[in-house]
DNA sequence: TGAAATGTTGGGGCG
DNA sequence: ACGCCCCAACATTTC
């Protein structure tokens, strides 16, 4: 007689390898299952993304696919198969955790077993205290206390994986009509990436033979492929954070431990949404509250659509549009943008990076723009104010990026690239521009904007 | 994982 | 030869 398949609930861990929900479960027959969660909050590149994961995964396991909510979908599930167990590997958000409770319960209630299991973080968020016994709240020391903690090595995936005798039926894909219907940028994001496990596998080898060992200076540069770009494929899962540690320290190269770094800002993230489920939502720092921004919908569309004026803020912003990605310092540079020259409040740029960007993640989003902000704990404090002229001249110092972006400025000079309305007139007729026509002018005043931002900062901290 | 304002120093032009 | 001034260049402070 066949054994009772378990059900494995995948989620953000759409791979075989280093898949402890999967592992555990793959002796016997296993039923894999994705659900589209009602009223789950997905922005629209993150949608291309995970239909074409999907879709990857589905050519290599027999994954059903089935929509609605958690706790009702795996009861019948498991009723439907007479499945003994659901195995999933934990999530780690306010409304993931809560959906995750109450399957858990419902499950219980039926009498299935329920096995939840570590795998998406290197370590867990409350496992991670101070001597004191208290959650960090400074990058440095969490990251120094992580690295006494044991991380586990990556789980092979599955020799093999056998279903039940009786396959049950989901939906189709195609009928989930998961990217929204916008062929124009859509396009885009199908010319710059290949979404699923096997392409992940691929960009680490060759970001570990190609870039790791300069990873340390060329990441600040994008204007050359120093980064790893395994963002969207770690963000759903399709490598895993232990996977990329064990992978970098084998290769034992000059950038591992930056590397590494950058993975633990990524569980520092985690570690505070963890310990302040509001984050995405709230300032950590609370007289924040009452900041005085200046929401301004044409200029928030002039940053979204990248026609600021500054080169290195609308190259950043249209290649978001374009591909669902941004380099990372030139994330910090819109940020600042949008958040100290513009006053814009740091919510609006995080949502409209949550809607394009196929990385998009709840915690990192979050931390990263309370800390251009200001407004987190461990965050740049308000004063730092970046001048998008001498970042663009500091980190892309020969326009490259620039001129891939805005091509309308290819032709100027790399003295002027960065700040086109101190080109000459000559300069500017030969290439082919005209302010206000070709490419606008700046739309404010950095020397201004900067110093109304301190002085709003000031009244900000005195109202406190 | 800043940048601007302000302070200090030292070489060289010049009367 | 000497003192004075100018101003890069660098360092420190401030936001």
């Amino acid at each position: 007689m066949d054994a009772s398949p378990i059900i494995v609930w995948l989620r953000r861990d759409l791979r075989l390898a280093d898949n402890p929900a999967l592992a555990a479960a793959a002796a016997g027959p296993v039923i894999p299952v994705f659900i589209l969660e009602d009223g789950e909050e997905i922005g629209g590149a993150a949608r291309w993304w995970l239909r074409q994961s999907l879709a990857d995964l589905r050519r290599r396991m027999p994954l059903l696919l089935r929509r609605g909510e958690p706790a009702r979908v795996l009861t019948e599930l498991a009723a439907e198969t007479g499945a003994s167990a659901v195995h999933w590997n934990r999530r780690y958000s306010p409304a993931g955790a809560a959906s995750d409770r109450a399957a858990a319960a419902a499950l219980a209630e039926a009498g299935v077993a329920v096995r939840d299991f570590p795998g998406n973080l290197l370590f867990e968020p409350w496992t991670v205290r101070s001597r004191a016994g208290e959650p960090f709240r400074v990058f440095t020391p969490f990251w120094n206390r992580c690295r006494e903690h044991e991380v586990a090595a990556p789980l092979p995936a599955p020799d093999s994986l056998r279903g039940p005798s009786a396959p049950p039926r989901g939906d189709t894909l195609d009928s989930w009509r998961l990217p929204p219907d916008d062929p124009e940028w859509m396009d885009g994001l199908a010319a710059a990436w290949r979404p699923g496990e096997d392409a992940a596998a691929v960009r680490l080898a060759d970001f570990i033979d190609e870039s790791l060992d300069q990873y340390a200076t060329a990441r600040d540069r994008p204007d050359q492929p120093g980064t790893s770009r395994l963002s969207p494929h770690l963000s759903f899962g399709e490598i895993g954070p232990r996977q990329l540690r064990q992978a970098v320290g084998a290769a034992s190269l000059g950038g591992g431990e930056p590397f590494l770094r950058q993975l633990g800002w990524r569980e520092f993230a985690w570690h505070l949404l963890h310990h302040a489920p509001d984050m995405d939502r709230v300032p950590l720092r609370p007289e924040f509250a009452r900041f005085p921004w200046r929401s301004d919908d044409d200029l928030f569309e002039a940053w979204r659509q990248g026609r600021t004026g500054y080169p290195i803020v609308d190259a950043g912003m249209r290649c978001l549009r374009r591909t669902g990605w941004m380099h990372n310092r030139v994330r910090m540079i819109v940020a600042s943008f949008l958040v100290k020259d513009l006053l814009m409040p740091w919510e609006r740029g995080a949502a409209w990076f949550l809607e394009r960007l196929v990385d998009a993640d709840l915690a990192i989003n979050a931390a990263s723009w309370q800390w251009v902000a200001g407004c987190g704990t461990d965050a740049a404090p308000y004063f730092r104010i970046f001048n998008p002229v001498l970042q663009g001249e500091k980190f892309d110092p020969r326009g490259r990026f620039v001129r891939q972006w805005v091509p309308e400025l290819a032709g100027l000079p790399d003295l002027t690239i960065h700040r086109p309305w101190q080109a000459a007139p000559a300069a500017l007729a030969k290439a082919d521009i005209t302010l206000g026509q070709s490419y606008p002018p700046p739309v404010v005043d950095h020397g201004a904007a900067r110093r109304r931002a301190l002085l709003a900062y000031q009244q900000a901290r005195g109202a406190a």
